[in-house]
DNA sequence: TAGATTGTTAATCGATTAACAATC
DNA sequence: TAGATTGTTAATCGATTAACAATC
C-alpha cells in the first residue's frame, strides 16, 4: 500500500481527537466534526478512512470506538511497543523520565551511554553501558530507538544502533542521517524547526509592516 | 514570496552542509554536491536558490562563503534570536541546559513556570514565575517561545504566551494548538513522530515477509 | 420522503523533477 | 573550443479538494 508519510501522521491525529471526543462523551462523529478537530477537511478525512478500507455508515457517520479500535491496529498500537534511548544526556533523561508515552503503549525500557557515570543498573529505567545494546535488543526483540547523543557521534551511534538490530531510529541530533539498509530513520532537528518559525515569523513581520 | 516549509527547511539543511563542507576546506560547491549532502536532487537545490534570487557562476558552482552569507540573511540569523522556554519540566530544563543552540544564533534567555519550587533567578539561565512573562517579553523584545508544558496546560499556557505578544511558538505539548490570530504555532510531537516511525517499519517487515 | 452523509471519482493544485538553452 | 554547469521553463508526479451518485 502506497502512503505518505502526511496520511499517517493524520491517522495519529485522528485517534487522539477521538479519544478526546470519547472522553466528553461523544459516541459516534462525522467526517467534519473530524477534520474540524484536527484542523483539516472533511474530504480528507473520508479519503484517508477510505484509503484503509474504514467505512462508516452513510448518514450515520462512524462509531468512535470502532474507529479507534482500526486506527489503533493500523498504527500498530495493540501491542506495547519497547524503546530504547541511546545517549543519556539532558535530552535522553528527560526522555526517560517523561511518563506521557505509556499511555500511548510506548515503554522505554532502557537507556544507553558510553560515558560510565551514566550508568545506573538499578534505575526504573536502566542505563546501561553502551556495549550491551546488541545483546540487550536481541534478548528483548526491540526495534526501535531513540538517538539522543552529541552531534559528532551521531552517525557512529546510528551505525552501531543500526548493526544491533533496530530497524528504526528516532534522531534528535541535529544532523540528518544516513540509515543502513533495512533500518528507518526519522529525524526530529529542534534547531531546524527552531530556525523554520523564525523565518515565518520574520516574513510575517514584513509584510504586515509592506 | 510564496514559500513551503519543506522550501525553508531545505534552506536550513543547505546551511548546515555548506559549514562542514567549509570545515572540510571547500571554497565552492556544484548543485549536486550540496544534493548529495543533504539527500537531494541538483535540480532542486538550483530550484530553490533561484526562488530567492541566489545565482552561481555558469560552469563554476557557488562560492561557499557568500552563499552562507544569503542563507544565514534568508533564514534571519544575521541576528542573534532570543528564545524564552515555557514550563521547566524535563524536557524544558534539558532545552535550557542544551548548548547546542548557541553556536546558531540561537539563545535561551530565560524559563518560566507555575511551580514556585521551580524559579530560580540566579541560573545561569533564570527560571521566572510565571506571571512575569508579559513584562519580560516587552522589556527584552522577545519573539519565539519553546512550549514544554504538560498537554492539560498547553492550550492555557499558548493562549497567556499569545497574550504576551510573542509571535512564534514551538510546541512540545502532544497535541496541537491553536494559534491566536497574529501567533504563528510550529508543532514537534515526539509521541506522534515515533508512532509514525513505528508504523512505517512495520509496513517494511510485513512487504518483506511478503 | 426529504435531507444529510458517506465513499469514490474527477478536477485542481502545488511541488518536484527533467530537460535544455545559455554561457563560462 | 569542448565540456560542464547554471537558471529556468515545461513535464511529471502526487496530494488535496471538490463534486456527486449512492443510500440511509
Amino acid at each position: 500500500m502506497i502512503t505518505n508519510k502526511n496520511c499517517i501522521i493524520r491517522l495519529s491525529r485522528y485517534k487522539n481527537a477521538l479519544y478526546r471526543l470519547q472522553a466528553l462523551g461523544f459516541v459516534k462523529v462525522f467526517s467534519d466534526n473530524l477534520a474540524d478537530a484536527v484542523g483539516g477537511t472533511a474530504s480528507q478525512v473520508r479519503k484517508d478512512f477510505s484509503i484503509f478500507g474504514i467505512s462508516g455508515n452513510k448518514k450515520g457517520g462512524y462509531q468512535i470506538d470502532s474507529l479507534l479500535e482500526k486506527l489503533n491496529s493500523i498504527l500498530g498500537k495493540d501491542q506495547l511497543q519497547k524503546v530504547i534511548v541511546v545517549g543519556a544526556g539532558h535530552i535522553g533523561s528527560a526522555l526517560m523520565r517523561y511518563r506521557g508515552f505509556e499511555k500511548e503503549g510506548i515503554k522505554i525500557v532502557a537507556g544507553f551511554d558510553i560515558d560510565p557515570a551514566k550508568i545506573n543498573r538499578s534505575n526504573p529505567t536502566p542505563v546501561l553501558p553502551l556495549e550491551e545494546i546488541k545483546a540487550f535488543v536481541k534478548t528483548n526483540n526491540i526495534r526501535i530507538a531513540i538517538l539522543a547523543v552529541p552531534d559528532i557521534a551521531a552517525q557512529q551511534a546510528a551505525d552501531m544502533i543500526c548493526a544491533a538490530g533496530i530497524k528504526g531510529i528516532l534522531n534528535f541530533a541535529p544532523l540528518g542521517l544516513k540509515g543502513a539498509e533495512g533500518c528507518i530513520i526519522n529525524n526530529v532537528n529542534v534547531e531546524i524547526e527552531l530556525e523554520n518559525l523564525i523565518y515565518f515569523v520574520n516574513v510575517t513581520e514584513k509584510t504586515k509592516k509592506a
